[in-house]
DNA sequence: TTGTAAGCGTTATCAC
DNA sequence: GTGATAACGCTTACAA
């Protein structure tokens, strides 16, 4: 049975009360006092409970990162990257898998998960832009949305502009002198805002350069997983005439379309010049390695975690955007031939 | 301000523990009541408030999971099965990453880090062997190990049998008439165990084959990560005569490896054949592709948490040991010429 | 500077 | 079957 601060307060002789000003370091207490009770706490290997602190102060010390699936590279980085920024601020981490589960991402916003021990939310949501208007409107809990964009100031959110990525890895792939430019990873549905952004860079840069846009040439993508990447590829390959360039929503689908292209018998970047969004570790190794459109993970994450804090610390405060910076990688996948 | 069990008994003109008793689903209430009760929980959008209850019983219905990094695709996708099994069970799943830091995996266990807001914990860890021993017994918080395998039956753990996982991946490489096989992942520090077991698995299959083991050949890797595949990797190429096959102890490193053999002008696996552990999907879609030797995380996943479950349920529950099945998956990387 | 006591929102032990 | 009421372990007015 663990020590309670009431143990340690009869072991010291003092009231619980001075225990508790030790414990949470309050400055007025005396040398003799706090010596007494440093002594008791060590002796009873005493730790305070962080639910009774919990129940008392309404703050967990704990941030919920929700993500569809977490062994998707982009994902398990960011993690890695909110995890590290979230014990900067003191915070701990607690990872949710929506599973592209639109119920359970309900769910998790609205509360009616009923197990809600975390402070905030940092959500990276598959949920339409409409659906998530009303959504947390319930609940008071704080709310980062991370890689979305267009949110009317209504929610902080962090994100690259989407657009312009698009555009630049599109932009790219026209600069190279490829002409026959296809693109992975519309949505199905077209209320996700991501993806919608990216077909409009993607649009709007071939627009610019005098290229007819080919329906053909678009390829949506369920999920943003290899196999996804590998199937579209595989579509877009059978037309005639095939393009001479994908641009994939993100790395993943980029390594499945390169598979895709080598089990055609055909090569990347010679006959199809590859890039993808992201800058996952997997693209710096893979053959060939892979062009993409870098991200700047550490700074969405150190800025997503400030501004929850922020939010948790003042629920009034205004809702912002931060935009984070991203770029260009050339690699080998769209190499000069 | 959200409503309470207070307010909700108030309104429904009951007392609080017929609420409660409604709320838990408790057998005996009259119907009446019910009616009565759940009509004021939907009027108040009443829920249960999580601390409180833990606070009382004990429970958090949080398990942790400690990795060394999340952003490791064995890792990310362990992690993933855990979190599908956790909630199969009722538990959600918070990730803490320690970084190769063993000060921090020696808090976590202790307890010494102050925020225990779990039931149990799901321990992959980088410790010794000696240095877990006296760790845990401290605090009584149920653990379960994974991939982990010698500890006399002191925890639960479940994993892999890795001496015969090495010593199969081996055969595999002499099956294919290699004789100079290379090996990568010892760890400098030789008490951690599964890369100990790694290297006796290899070394013994060695022997049987009458291959002499050369030192030279054994290249550790301070982590398990592309990076030092690669400087392993690199290395060994450099050796005369140079190793006909490497046998890496994580698919991550392989995939290292494979690149520093194609940066040398080399290729998988005509000039040397390459296999790995654990059969992340990244494996499947590299080119090569990657013969590895397949762990069922999913099997792990679920007995891990079932035991940690069990555990939680009766403290005193006896020690288990379960061992996951394993199987060498060819693919490309070892393919015959 | 330190002690006393009132909650935080549940669950569980009593009675009735 | 339902109603009071005492914990759970902590923080924090309010007193002393």
């Amino acid at each position: 049975m663990p020590a309670t601060l009431r143990d340690v307060a009869d072991l010291a002789q003092v009231s619980i009360r001075t225990v508790s000003n030790v414990v949470s370091g309050y400055e007025h207490v005396s040398d003799r006092m706090r010596e007494r009770v440093l002594h008791a706490i060590e002796q009873l290997d005493y730790r305070p409970n962080p639910v009774a602190r919990t129940l008392r102060t309404g703050r967990t010390g704990m941030l919920a990162l929700v993500v569809p699936e977490i062994d998707v590279p982009y994902f398990s980085e960011l993690a890695r990257d909110v995890i590290t920024a979230a014990a900067d601020f003191g915070y701990r981490v607690m990872i949710d898998q929506t599973g592209h589960d639109h119920e359970r991402e309900r769910e998790l916003l609205t509360g009616g998960d009923r197990t809600m021990l975390f402070d905030g939310i940092l959500f990276s949501p598959l949920v339409t832009k409409a659906e998530l208007l009303d959504m947390n409107s319930r609940t008071s809990m704080p709310l980062v949305l991370l890689g979305e964009h267009d949110f009317d100031g209504r929610y902080d959110h962090v994100a690259i502009d989407n657009v312009r990525a698009a555009h630049d890895a599109t932009r790219h792939l026209i600069d190279l002198g490829r002409t026959r430019i296809a693109a992975i990873g519309a949505q199905p549905q077209e209320s996700y805002s991501t993806p919608q952004q990216r077909t409009e860079g993607y649009e709007s840069a071939l627009r610019e350069a005098g290229i007819p846009v080919e329906p053909d040439y678009q390829r949506p993508a369920p999920h943003y997983r290899r196999a996804d990447g590998y199937d579209a590829a595989r579509a877009l390959l059978s037309l005639d005439p095939r393009p001479d360039a994908i641009f994939c929503y993100s790395d993943l689908l980029a390594m499945g379309a390169m598979r895709a292209v080598f089990d055609a018998g055909l090569s990347v970047p010679e006959d199809v010049a590859i890039i993808g969004i992201d800058d996952i570790e997997e693209g710096r190794y893979s053959r060939p390695t892979l062009t993409t459109v870098s991200l700047d993970t550490p700074f969405i994450a150190h800025h997503a975690v400030a501004r929850i804090v922020a939010r948790i610390d003042d629920p009034e405060v205004a809702a912002e955007e931060v935009i984070a910076p991203h770029q260009v990688l050339v690699r080998e996948s769209t190499a000069r031939g």
